[in-house]
DNA sequence: GTTACATTTAGCTAAATTACTAAATATAAG
DNA sequence: CTTATATTTAGTAATTTAGCTAAATGTAAC
């Protein structure tokens, strides 16, 4: 019980939502995640933590970025079953047209 | 997407999650599940408003009590899917077996 | 190795959340 | 109307959470 009312907790929170939202579009480095949400850096990075020790989401290392990525198949299966919900989808697919340097040119963290 | 954030919040905390997962077998009234939880009243009382606020659950009158039921199909549906992920189904059915006064003569409410 | 960039950790603050108790309200029964 | 029971509201304390900035770490490229 204590996993699932971790991962709905986990799910349940409006930065990490679309975080799993764009993740199940396709394997994203911390950077892009940054380019789209309004948070800072340290920020974000609590989060991510927050959605691995859920086991929603793991990663690895994709030359000098860290890539993340759903997890496996129950927690894809997980998300999508929730993700179903969403009546708005259009807010989504704003946030996946947002994703920017997806070249991986520059990525700089800084948030004035 | 805020209604749905908001619905997986809601469920994403243990005594709302049991709450919901024995409203899921029947309409129970708030002191039957007092009998269950260990929390105070006002506690309960204040996570019921949460659930309901999402739309998870609602409320009506049976006499003397007031009874909480799911609040329609979508919201079955909803608690449902996530119910169907959880692998310790024995830590509910203990939840059901433990209401008290289903007969509905002493409700008291006292938590000494 | 030094520099530059990417990410995480640490330490902090403000806001939200969960919990309690006690008081208030509502209803039913006598 | 009074009493007993059921539920909610209010006020408060403790805990958790989401956010920030700055420092630390890791990696790549020069």
């Amino acid at each position: 019980m204590n996993s699932l009312v971790n991962q709905l907790k986990a799910l349940g929170e409006g930065n990490r939502f679309r975080i799993c939202m764009m993740l199940l579009e396709k394997p994203l480095c911390v950077c892009q995640l940054l380019s789209v949400l309004d948070i800072a850096g340290g920020t974000l990075s609590n989060h991510l933590k927050i959605l691995k020790n859920a086991g929603l989401i793991d990663q690895r290392k994709d030359g000098k970025w860290i890539e993340y990525y759903i997890a496996g198949d129950s927690a894809e299966d997980f998300i999508r079953k929730n993700a179903d919900f969403l009546s708005d989808r259009e807010l989504i697919d704003r946030d996946l047209d947002t994703i920017r340097c997806s070249d991986r040119t520059s990525c700089t963290p800084s948030r004035s």
